[in-house]
DNA sequence: TTTTTGCATGGGAATCGTTCTAGTTTACAC
DNA sequence: GTGTAAACTAGAACGATTCCCATGCAAAAA
């Protein structure tokens, strides 16, 4: 299915700059992006699109469920194309790469804590923080964000 | 043990901000605050200290273990005293009412996808958004932050 | 097709939370 | 008590995000 067809299925126009947000984040390579990240790679394309406008299509976005924002640690939100599966992550704070996985048994003790508590869960989110294998083994972790991850 | 002694012990100064933040911290019914929460109950108290000292000083306690700092969704970091015990936060949005819980089985679980991974974990975060019991059943949550969860 | 209507956009200003800077004050070892 | 490094205050600065508004554009109405 067409990026544009996401967008009309999502009650949003499919304009370009939607269209072209859209496009980079699904692109493989993307993964984890902040708003900052996708406006440099608009430019980089040669696209005149605002930054108040990916912010605003971002969050768009999101409340369409098309991305997942994440709040990791460093205060700016980073965003990654919902491809449906929900999965928990794990940031290495030297190279800032990001880890997912996924657990059936930590999501069913989630389920079970939230029934306790009569709590009604709409999103939960697990972040492990650390040092990853290539930093321990060779240290070879940049100690800088890796570009297009939007850790630093 | 008195605060003073704590700060001593964290190799803090016993300085009269860090006392009076660190007694604020410990009221049972302060559980979760942001930066600002802080100061309004330092004014309230008649305290004159500044907005920068709050956070420089809580960034301290931080450091040095004493506080926990989360980042849950909105943007902003809450701060909770360390007892000691890890636990996890349930959020409800509509009224921002915290509840903690602990579940030893999803700890041993994150433990053992790090370990798969090669992953050293500092520090880990769990947080479910939802709507809570009250909400539910009286509708009753006020849809606005309660005060000093610094929640909203 | 032309007109109307309304959402979308871009750029800059504004806001929010947080951190830095400069000059002053304080805690604490001696 | 005194000296010195650390901590303090107020306000400016900062980075991320949102707001504002004049302009643009595309679907609906005429």
């Amino acid at each position: 299915m067409s990026d544009s067809t996401d967008l009309k299925k999502a009650g949003l126009k499919a304009t370009l700059p939607r269209l072209k947000i859209l496009g980079i984040l699904e692109e493989p390579r993307a993964r984890h992006m902040t708003a900052e990240d996708v406006y440099k790679a608009l430019l980089d394309m040669g696209e005149e699109v605002g930054l108040a406008t990916v912010y605003r299509v971002l969050t768009q976005f999101e409340s369409a469920g098309l991305v997942i924002r994440h709040n990791f640690e460093g205060g700016r939100s980073v965003f990654e194309i919902n491809h449906g599966g929900h999965h928990d992550h794990v940031v290495c704070v030297e190279c800032g790469e990001v880890f997912e996985f996924y657990d059936p048994a930590i999501e069913e003790r989630q389920r079970r804590v939230a029934e306790a508590l009569g709590f009604h869960v709409d999103s939960h989110s697990l972040y492990m923080y650390g040092t990853c294998l290539g930093m321990k083994r060779e240290g070879r972790c940049s100690k800088k964000g890796i570009p297009g991850t939007g850790v630093s």
